[in-house]
DNA sequence: TATTGTTATACTCTATAACTATA
DNA sequence: TATAGTTATAGAGTATAACAATA
């Protein structure tokens, strides 16, 4: 949203480029948290969206599979998950190989709701970027690549 | 954290982009946090941490123009704050010429507190960054500029 | 009457500690 | 004994509704 301090940021390397990548990423966090919430009754929040996307294209993953995954606690992802099953977006389900382990998977309802709110966020922000010249979002396309080798470096998309 | 569906993005214009910025910002996103995290009990989150950033460069500022500023409510700023006023890293100042008026500044505490994440957050996103080339580090901060002039247009860096 | 802010209430997100059930 | 998950508790972040104080 600021700067958050420009003045301190203008050294070495890596680090002039900080206060300029946190002012830009969190209006965006902001339009996509609008992007996700547009759509009420059927909204959600950035973690559930989160979640449930993970969900998408994992089905059957267990509650500390996701915890690993998300970097959070058992009992945080245990809670997040009751209210996704209290909405009837997620189901949870006993494996009965180890019947410690829970599976989580999306219901038809929770896909359709998920991919609504994907839709949305994907509209709000594809209409922003829209104004762009197609050279500047394949310099944007080409930028991201090099930004998730950097944070996400085992997540490249195929 | 994940690609959240890159099949479907992959018509139009803006839209391809979509999944790509998300899996992109969702782990800078989680780098951050744990940037802000890593010193406790001087620790802070990240509306917290805007927060403060926002006074830091806005002293006197009211409740209602941070709850404009920041796109919330004045409970929930109002609430923000009071945890920062508990935690001693924030006034709350009456205005003699408004008395409805609050204004709000870092304390000497807060200012320290806020320099250290930021200090901290600074360099743990610097070292990752850091990582890059000359070049890479370049064309990101050209595609910074470009992404917010389209979600933070009014917010350029001088 | 309109504006500024607080309080009451409720829900989500997060953590640590203590617990249960299963392996 | 170790692992998977839940429950208890607590604090932060968010909202809406009802309220008080000031303009």
């Amino acid at each position: 949203m600021q700067p958050l301090d420009t003045q301190s940021n203008q050294a070495n390397g890596g680090n002039e480029l900080v206060g300029e990548l946190l002012s830009t990423i969190f209006p965006i966090m902001d339009a996509l948290r609008n992007g996700m919430r547009s759509q009420r009754p059927a909204d959600l929040t950035e973690p559930q969206f989160r979640t449930m996307g993970f969900l998408c294209h994992n089905e059957g993953i267990s509650l500390s599979g996701m915890a690993e995954e998300f970097g959070l606690t058992l009992p945080t992802v245990s809670k997040m998950v009751d209210g996704l099953v209290k909405r009837e977006l997620v189901l949870r389900e006993e494996n009965p190989r180890d019947r410690r382990r829970v599976t989580l998977r999306l219901t038809e309802k929770g896909r359709s709701v998920f991919e609504a709110a994907k839709r949305n966020t994907n509209a709000r922000l594809a209409e922003m970027l829209g104004t762009l010249t197609p050279d500047e979002r394949a310099m944007i396309v080409s930028t991201l690549q090099i930004m998730r080798r950097v944070f996400a470096p085992e997540k490249e998309i195929g």
